[in-house]
DNA sequence: TCTGGGGTCCTAGGACCC
DNA sequence: TCTGGGGTCCTAGGACCC
């Protein structure tokens, strides 16, 4: 029988904000987008337990935490910070268990069936766990224990903060039924209606739908949830994740038809894309350019390209190219540019290059990354960054 | 109350081929 | 003269997660 665990920070960007300010212990902390006075856009990103009494949760438009509760603390995130104490925090799950599969900065699971004999109980490893984060990092965890990732990651969730709890062999069902369908992963709004229209509002309900009419109504989801309903979920906990698409993507502080503002962020964002593609020694055979209007509908074109792309200019010049095809007609709120089908260097399905002269580019950026790397981005700009 | 930014996975339609 | 069936690939959109 397996033992997996879920562990899952308390607020982690609150209480990261908290722990590098302590003069800001117990008040409400809100992380995310600049409220500018109640008519700042953008969400909440995360907020400490206190902020929550005002009705404030993630994801939140910041402009109603203002509302909501205009004498809290906000602060913009900071993602260096939350990914540097990430790493210490992976780093502890890891002494138990190479099986550390990171579902985000802030939760991992871990497989520590195999770590039961040398270690102790699963139990006892878990306690083990928040003790160390808490005395390594002075940060609060919540851990689930159970029989497969799908049980530990709603035990986890279920008496946070500083929650623990364990889901035994025999309890799964008990343990699941009265939960709310929105409790399971994969059932977000739409799809509970959907089950709601077929009569269920918990677990149990669910449980009772045959096979066939959830294959019917949702497809292999259907199917994934009839397996849900009944605790069953044999996915792996599997280290390593390859990534699978990169992008970027940024939303105007007001809505615009200014084509030299809109081509610039174009080119900056395909600078930062291919960037974070060469860090990571990727190519990308796909390039997406997305586009969402002042009406917040959303529109999206990719292209896909048998020469792998890797510099800014050839992921802008993609991008650009896609970008020409969408009407002006409405203001822009938001445009991102994302690469897909990665692959890295070395492993490329592409034939060599005939035209080696093609690769100069390549070069080029390279050498401008290691610039940047070591004197910092304002090292070096682009042209027409300086206006 | 107007709704971020980073992702994953699924579906459906059309092009294209045999 | 109006047209099958199966398969794959590409594209656009949407649901969902943190």
């Amino acid at each position: 029988m397996r033992r997996i665990l879920h562990v899952d920070m308390d607020a982690f960007y609150a209480s990261v904000e908290e722990l590098d300010d302590p003069t800001l212990r117990g008040r409400p902390i809100i992380v995310g987008a600049d409220p500018k006075g109640g008519r700042g856009r953008g969400v909440v990103a995360a907020c400490s337990y206190p902020a929550r009494k005002f009705g404030i949760h993630s994801a939140l438009p910041i402009s109603r935490a203002w509302q909501l509760c205009p004498g809290g603390v906000y602060v913009r995130p900071r993602f260096e910070r939350y990914q540097e104490i990430s790493r210490t925090i992976m780093a502890i799950l890891r002494r138990y268990t190479d099986l550390v599969e990171p579902l985000s900065v802030d939760e991992a699971f871990l497989d520590v069936s195999g770590s039961t004999a040398l270690l102790g109980p699963a139990e006892q490893i878990a306690r083990d766990i928040k003790d160390r984060i808490l005395s390594e990092t002075g940060l609060m965890a919540s851990v689930g224990i159970a029989p497969n990732k799908f049980l530990a990651k709603i035990a986890s969730d279920l008496e946070k903060p500083d929650g623990f709890v364990v889901v035994p062999h025999d309890g799964v069902q008990h343990f699941l039924n009265p939960l709310p369908i929105s409790r399971l992963w994969g059932v977000g709004p739409k799809t509970a209606a959907r089950l709601g229209a077929l009569g269920a509002r918990n677990v149990s309900d669910l449980a009772a739908i045959p096979k066939a009419t959830l294959v019917d109504t949702l497809g292999v989801s259907g199917e994934h949830l009839w397996h849900l309903a009944r605790g069953q979920d044999d996915r792996a906990v599997t280290p390593n994740w390859e990534p699978k698409s990169i992008s970027s993507e940024t939303t105007f502080e007001e809505d615009t038809r200014d084509v030299k503002l809109l081509v610039d962020t174009l080119r900056s964002l395909s600078d930062q894309v291919a960037r974070r593609l060469r860090k990571q020694k990727f190519r990308a055979g796909l390039v997406t350019l997305k586009l969402r209007y002042a009406s917040f509908t959303t529109h999206t074109k990719q292209t896909s390209v048998a020469q792998r792309v890797e510099t800014g200019d050839d992921v802008f010049r993609l991008a650009l190219r896609m970008f020409k095809q969408f009407p002006l007609a409405e203001r822009v709120r938001l445009l991102g540019v994302g690469t897909g089908m990665l692959t890295r260097e070395g492993e490329n399905p592409e034939q060599l290059t005939l035209f080696s002269g093609a690769r100069t580019g390549e070069r080029l950026a390279r050498t401008v990354d290691e610039i940047q790397d070591r004197f910092g981005d304002d090292a070096l700009r682009r042209g027409s960054e300086l206006t």
